[in-house]
RNA sequence: UGGGGUGUAGCUCAACUGGCAGAGCGCCCGGCUGUUAACCGGGAGGUUGCAGGUUCAAGCCCUGCCGCCCCAGCCA
């Protein structure tokens, strides 16, 4: 088994004999020869069984494959331009390993989205699926890139606590040997604590938002990514972010050309992703939609509609900073120049993909934090630890989470984020 | 939670004004030596989401319920 060789590496072996192990994509008959498209998860090659040629165990092996059975193939590989992918396979051997055992349920067409997600386990499977999954994971691996190179230490936060976060009516709820215990929305809290200790560190993990959402920019289970920086300002923050976010984004340029041509995506709309992104106070940002005759006040939050008009002016994230205070969450620091509003962030993604980051200055005064916290009634005992990080050498920082899934959707061009992650969990789907 | 849409074969969908429930794909059988979601001929495959109602007659009309999709809110 292990000197086998896999699909991606064939040409290399032009006009010798190989053997590849993988699953039958297709099957396409002609009396006398017959082709089979054979997946091993690196690529996928078409192998060709003459009758004339192929002992008859051979022919009669081919003539019963179905779609994804499980095979072993031995054959010649040859430069062939009639073949997808420029080589193919002239088999000598050809065995069963497994037997797909009924109708594999995702055929070479269209299907609906319903039946898919019912299938995910199988849908997998399927190029376009692979693709964005493995454009997810160079998006991965570069964000730990990004900040190993820049000395950030990454922190594992609990997905386990006790009632902390951003608010409270959107926690999962579990039992915790006889207490309460919420799946966490956020490592942020924690990343503030371990700033004090590295300077500059970094959460990626899952995170659980008990939202009853149904749009396509949601899930319940999503990952994120929260780096947290010690004397950071909010100017240095959003310097980051454009810095990271493009960094991100010519990281699956250049690495996942293949993919993102499998998805169809022209990334010329990504190479202008580059420093600096346009900036936009949220108060010019009410000013330039009311200009357009959008119905909204100086004092709520942005709309979707709202998002789209703004990232519609550029063509590269753009950022919307300093949101009224009534707005965001109790832990951003106010604004000294405006303190209707505080030292926030957020970057809207073009093409309508909305909100990918998050951020803000954090207040780091501890009697303001406390009144914050009181303001907004939360447990005071359960941010005793929090309050603790403002008592003991308190210090200006500043972070800000990025979604993964909104992220790679936008870069790969998918309409909706549950396509960016292997199994998704939203409102009604908790299988498979 | 609100607004809009939708539910028919394993899958994707048709079925005129209420009048015999159909096609393509997949599957099974047969044919074909260069196919690219091959093609050609044949076959099997149905409680039209569920429960009521109107009617000579309901996939279609009415009432209720359920599922799903899209949009909005919430956010990353």
């Amino acid at each position: 088994m292990a000197d086998g060789v896999e699909v991606r590496h064939l040409g290399q072996h032009v006009d010798q004999v190989v053997e590849i192990t993988g699953w039958v994509q297709t099957t396409r008959s002609h009396g006398k020869i017959g082709f089979v498209v054979v997946r091993d998860g690196t690529g996928a090659v078409q192998c060709v069984v003459a009758k004339k040629e192929a002992s008859e165990e051979v022919w009669q092996t081919f003539a019963d494959l179905t779609q994804e059975t499980t095979v072993r193939i031995s054959g010649q590989v040859r430069a062939d331009h009639r073949a997808p992918g420029g080589h193919e396979l002239t088999v000598t051997a050809l065995d069963v390993v497994f037997a797909s055992v009924d109708e594999f349920p995702i055929q070479p067409k269209e299907h609906g989205v319903e039946f898919l997600l019912d299938n995910r386990h199988l849908w997998l499977r399927s190029s376009q699926q692979r693709a964005g999954l493995r454009v997810r994971d160079e998006v991965e691996m570069a964000i730990h890139q990004f900040f190993y190179d820049r000395d950030f230490v990454r922190i594992d936060t609990p997905i386990l606590s006790g009632a902390i976060g951003e608010s409270a009516g959107t926690l999962f709820e579990t039992d915790y040997f006889g207490d309460k215990a919420y799946l966490a929305q956020t490592g942020q809290l924690y990343v503030e604590a371990a700033a004090a200790a590295f300077r500059k560190v970094y959460c990626f993990g899952p995170t659980f938002r008990a939202e009853k959402s149904k749009t396509r920019r949601h899930l319940t289970e999503f990952w994120m990514v929260e780096p947290e920086v010690a004397f950071a300002d909010s100017d240095d923050n959003m310097r980051l972010q454009e810095e990271f976010v493009s960094y991100l984004v010519q990281r699956a340029v250049e690495r996942c050309a293949d993919e993102l041509a499998i998805l169809e995506r022209d990334s010329k709309a990504l190479e202008n992703v580059k420093p600096p992104f346009p900036r936009v106070s949220y108060t010019e940002a009410i000013a330039f939609l009311q200009e357009k005759g959008h119905d909204i006040q100086w004092g709520s939050d942005l709309g979707a509609p709202d998002e789209v008009a703004i990232s519609d002016q550029y063509d590269r994230p753009v950022f919307v900073h300093d949101y009224p205070k009534a707005a965001k969450a109790f832990y951003m620091k106010e604004n000294p120049d405006d303190p209707r509003t505080v030292l926030c962030n957020d970057l809207l993604a073009p093409e309508g993909y909305g909100e990918i980051i998050g951020g803000s200055q954090r207040e780091d005064d501890h009697d303001r934090l406390l009144a914050r916290i009181r303001d907004e009634d939360l447990p005071e005992e359960a941010y005793a630890w929090y309050l603790d990080l403002r008592k003991y050498g308190s210090f200006p920082h500043s972070g800000f989470g990025l979604g993964v899934e909104r992220t790679v959707a936008y870069i790969t061009g998918r309409r909706h984020i549950r396509e960016l992650i292997a199994f998704p969990r939203m409102i009604n789907r908790l299988y498979p």
